[in-house]
DNA sequence: TAGTAATATGCAAATAATTGCATAACAACA
DNA sequence: TGTTGTTATGCAATTATTTGCATATTACTA
């Protein structure tokens, strides 16, 4: 009898990623796919990429597996939706996943790749892709700044379950800051280099 | 008989990301999968991530492409080893890798899900990972001084095909500063949060 | 001489993620 | 009334990645 509930538990667990981010998304409040997709896009952005098929995917998996439930609801001026809740199982999900060990970050970012070609290949190309990029980390600093501003002015204020969503923005911001820094220093190191291809 | 050449040339193209990530290292100097793997892991690993299997799959598919070239080389003292070379074909494919579009960067990392837990589960937990963390960054940080000492200590008077793989480098420097930081800030507004779980 | 660690390479099955569709409600505007 | 844009959700096929083996050489040390 302990070997089959012990079967039936383990047939609740999703090793999946993805599972996780979007059960802690959940944690804060109920939330649609489409949202979850769009705050995948935005604040988690610098930390986890999903697309709008993955999480659509993972959240029908979340429901069979009872860690979430879901209601549809109907809006005026805006086709129905479908929103998530946490379960009890889902939050106990949570619980034994943060005890678990942390896997190791996952990263890949075609931009450094490509300055591994410099002196080798197109110059020019290089550096519209660190303008780009560029480009991209001032709206998303201008984006993690008004978030700050608006929600997250005085952080040793925050109740304790907002701490840790301050200190993710937080990170955010440093790591927008930084890059925006390098950026410009790339750009200057590489408008020294003379032209190939 | 255009088409036929055009089918030939479609045949060739490897879709696939890692593929331009190895055929940019090797653009450096000649490598084994040991070695790339290595690389993956230590200095290259803070902007991708790949493990040993994947490396030495998609080395075999290049070969099969033409991409690169392999010699057996025999050691002594170690086992045999197998170096890759690029072809000119692979060159090639990096000239046009590097005008295409740039990818967007691809992240999951765990350690931001777990701070989004703070408040609802362990957080004893959580100030764990993100000591493990500040361990992983302190190490990472002084590994990339030591090669920035060793090999990149005049930016300026490098030559053109080493400028990249310092901005890279660079890149790195900041990254793992910015985060070491973060850590200090994260521990000491994470220890005024009160347990839970 | 048995065990451990580093070097070196790989296969196969399972799992996850991407790509390319596909649909539909509703608003706003031409 | 047709078009464009946003909201909203999803399937199916392909491709990529991870996980769990598996093997072998050589050095070092207990």
């Amino acid at each position: 009898m302990g070997a089959i509930s012990y079967i039936y538990l383990n047939l609740e667990i999703s090793g999946m990623a993805l599972t996780h981010a979007i059960l802690t998304a959940l944690l804060e409040e109920d939330l649609t796919g489409y949202e979850l997709a769009k705050q995948f896009d935005v604040s988690l952005g610098f930390f986890w990429t999903a697309s709008h098929q993955q999480i659509y995917q993972t959240l029908k998996r979340l429901y069979a597996e009872e860690l979430v439930t879901a209601r549809e609801v109907s809006q005026t001026g805006k086709p129905d939706k479908r929103v998530y809740s946490l379960t009890d199982s889902g939050r106990r999900s949570l619980d034994a996943w943060v005890l678990s060990e942390t896997k190791k970050r996952k990263v890949t970012d075609e931009l450094f790749a490509k300055l591994y070609t410099v002196g080798h290949s197109s110059t020019a190309a290089v550096i519209d892709a660190v303008i780009q990029r560029q480009h991209d980390h001032r709206e998303k600093l201008a984006l993690y700044r008004k978030i700050e501003s608006r929600s997250y002015a005085a952080p040793l204020k925050l109740p304790d379950q907002r701490k840790g969503v301050y200190l993710a923005l937080l990170a955010g911001i440093r790591q927008e800051e930084a890059s925006l820094l390098w950026c410009e220093d790339a750009l200057s190191l590489l408008v020294s280099v003379s032209q190939v291809g």
